[in-house]
DNA sequence: AAACATCTCAACCGCGTAGGT
DNA sequence: CACCTACGCGGTTGAGATGTT
């Protein structure tokens, strides 16, 4: 269904050292150069973005795939990516359009401007997701021990403290909760957690980047 | 200082879908 | 309607960076 031969190489032979195999002249993959990032960048300032697998046809001496110059441009190269932290309104802002949208990547990104969708998708797996994983287990181990120490006693009850006394006042602006609703979409049930889960593992002054 | 482990993120792939013929 | 092409999305990979022993 794609037209620019995604499917026709293996992904398993595709960085930058077998770039530069004898295949080259054909399509180039791996890490983009700064010359090609130049050849790109003047390329869509000349002609406008979209159209990709012309682009990559046209522009002279850029020998990859549409897809891969669409997404070089989309992710690193447009004016208006930010780069640097993801600050920590913008991470509660992902954490709530996560638990409303699930794995929505873009449309997440839609709200974060000059976040990308591909930045977003990392930022979740590589710092939130880990901190709800950790979470879970510790929230179990401490179910299994309140359940030994007074059985009778409901430790849900802790975890039902409202997200907004939980977040520093100049943040909750960001969270509507109006516009949660009760319970997530069907799509979304693979990463369903609450942000008590993440909290919970979270001391106020925590440094929440690195 | 070196070896090993873990983390981060740019880039890839496969798939679904929209739009054109 | 069927087919083709292009685009966009989400999942995954792996090289390099960073941390730990």
């Amino acid at each position: 269904m794609e037209g620019e031969g995604s499917s026709s190489s293996s992904g398993s032979n595709m960085n930058n050292k077998r770039a530069n195999s004898s295949l080259e002249a054909e399509v180039r993959k791996g890490p983009w150069t700064m010359e090609e990032d130049l050849i790109l960048v003047n390329y869509i300032a000349n002609h406008g973005e979209g159209v990709w697998n012309n682009l990559a046809r046209s522009a002279a001496g850029l020998n990859r795939t549409g897809k891969s110059c669409r997404l070089r441009w989309l992710n690193y190269l447009r004016p208006d990516v930010r780069r640097g932290n993801i600050t920590q309104q913008e991470q509660l802002l992902i954490m709530e359009l996560h638990s409303r949208w699930g794995n929505r990547w873009s449309k997440i990104a839609r709200q974060l401007p000059g976040r990308t969708d591909n930045e977003i998708k990392n930022y979740w797996r590589t710092r939130i997701q880990k901190r709800v994983k950790q979470s879970e287990s510790f929230n179990l181990q401490n179910a299994m021990l309140a359940d030994e120490a007074s059985p009778s006693d409901s430790h849900t009850n802790s975890t039902n403290n409202s997200m907004a006394q939980m977040i520093h006042p100049d943040e909750q602006m960001a969270i509507n909760t109006d516009d949660i609703p009760p319970q997530l979409s069907p799509d979304s049930t693979d990463y369903f957690w609450t942000f008590e889960d993440f909290w919970s593992t979270q001391s106020p002054d925590q440094d929440y980047m690195k």
